[in-house]
DNA sequence: CTCGTTCTATCCATTACGGATATATCGAGA
DNA sequence: TCTCGATATATCCGTAATGGATAGAACGAG
């Protein structure tokens, strides 16, 4: 059986996980992604962006894709990524962790029951 | 009106906001209720711990509270803190966004459908 | 009184982050 | 075709956050 224990994932991580999920497979549309997803309150810059796309790539979570030849109209720059079956799995155990601080949070009436008074 | 801009929240601050939110006040019970509700995957370790907890009481988002002399059999040691109200909204808007990338993460197909074929 | 546990606190090395900078390609338009 | 702003990737550097080791005081059991 395989070790499951995936190397520590950043928040940084997460978020470029997320964003290629969702369909978003190359850096510069990452970015985009990420701060839009999140309001604006989680701005990935270049550096942080770039760093953390090869360090995923490094620890096999993520992997170069060939290039899309069909809707996009192929612009050379551009480097698109799709997750491994590990980051895959890695993925879905951090959403899972996401999924139970958001319940956390509700039970602690942080969700919800704004601004009641007022 | 005041500034709504918050201090920026670290993961280790939320997880300590929200362990004080659900009534783990000193630092100690902290530490092991994160173990606890994220099944060992996040750890704080003292250094960690202690420094967010200084970091959160400088930036306002908690401060000390006094002991409590009733349930609690008074342990001279322990020093417990509260939520402010800059600490609290903090803490909800921060889990507004765990509640949005938890939605994402599903919209993603990274939550549920768990080992279908296998 | 002694000892293991609880509890707070600080120090240090490692790592992640944010932003500036560099460089190359693309597409629009003169 | 040549120029220029926007797109896109990549690296560098200073700052901040993390993790783990270490220290030491107060607690409770025996």
């Amino acid at each position: 059986m395989a070790k499951v224990n995936s190397p520590p994932l950043t928040p940084a991580g997460f978020q470029v996980l997320l964003a290629i999920a969702r369909g978003h497979a190359h850096g510069y549309g990452i970015m985009g992604f990420v701060d839009e997803v999140t309001g604006g309150s989680v701005q990935l810059g270049p550096g942080t962006l770039y760093r953390t796309l090869a360090r995923l790539s490094a620890d096999g979570l993520v992997e170069e894709a060939p290039h899309r030849t069909e809707d996009e109209p192929h612009d050379a720059r551009r480097r698109y990524y799709r997750l491994t079956d590990l980051g895959l799995r890695v993925a879905r155990r951090e959403a899972a962790l996401l999924q139970r601080l958001a319940a956390e949070s509700a039970e602690a009436g942080l969700l919800g029951e704004r601004a009641r008074t007022a």
